[in-house]
DNA sequence: CTTATACTTTAGAATGATTATAAATTAATT
DNA sequence: AATTAATTTATAATCATTCTAAAGTATAAG
């Protein structure tokens, strides 16, 4: 079966981090690498998908840890929004986004889909680590009687 | 002299947005849009420089009334870096930055060190509201002695 | 100029996201 | 099975931001 083999994979990658593979870890990454889609998430929404899917709770300090370390580890990408809250991206390549305001949604944009001929030269002694295009998104429904 | 001048154009400009010449207004204004160049900052950055320049202190509310409020009139935008705090920009144009990371700052890139030759199509229903480039910067010495 | 009114400032409390702490639990090692 | 080290957990602490309600100030009216 199907379920057998992705729990050994998890316990693998973890495994190969350096990291336990505890049960609150595995159950994180069947919820973030489980999936084909990238998936964009809050801890908060972490913490809701885990109770969900379950029905077990898990303190909100180990999510925040095994974000971090998924971080530090390269697996999880930190995105910037409006706000006072971090978004994270399970897609961790250099890619650009949309930004739905409305429902508050990150949507990836294909690489291909940009181009981008000509950027400007960096300051003296700095060199560029990162080129990321955020696109802001409305609703079109905007003068509706 | 040139102070009077500038400071009658800051009630002026207080006025033309309905908010009252108060003095800390006049004096934010003055710190704000004093100098030629585009300013970036922390709401706790202009509550230090405040200080500093006038050897008084504003409650941090005022700071955030003021902000919020010129920010709603279009004369400051937000910015949206890692972490949990708001920059603010004193160039409301739709403009691309550098970040530069070791020194925590923004720098403002002209528009026409850009050129954005493809961009993806806005999904249904939604319009592009603005196109924001975020280039981040790292020093150049990494593997030194 | 004096008073009345609405707006503004202020200190401090409240909130929400994140980080720190330290004890209890669990995984790995011997 | 016992020992050690890593992890989880509840809880407290921190920090940016927002809220509140009282005191102060700018403007409008008289
Ligand atoms: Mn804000
Ligand atoms: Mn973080
Ligand atoms: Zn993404
Ligand atoms: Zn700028």
């Amino acid at each position: 079966m199907l379920k057998m083999k992705d729990f050994e994979e998890h316990i693998n990658t973890l495994r190969s981090l350096g990291l336990r593979p505890t049960k609150q870890r595995i159950k994180i990454c069947e919820i973030l690498f489980g999936k084909k889609a990238t998936f964009h998430f809050t801890v908060n929404q972490l913490n809701e998908i885990y109770k969900k899917k379950f029905k077990s709770k898990i303190s909100l300090a180990t999510i925040y840890n095994t974000v971090h370390g998924f971080k530090k580890k390269g697996y999880l990408k930190e995105i910037t929004l409006d706000g006072n809250k971090s978004y994270y991206d399970t897609n961790t390549l250099n890619h650009h986004h949309f930004y739905d305001e409305g429902e508050d949604k990150l949507i990836d944009i294909e690489n291909f889909d940009v181009s981008l001929n000509s950027l400007p030269k960096a300051p003296l002694n700095k060199s560029i680590k990162s080129v990321e295009l955020m696109i802001r998104l409305e609703n079109n429904n905007h003068n509706q009687k």
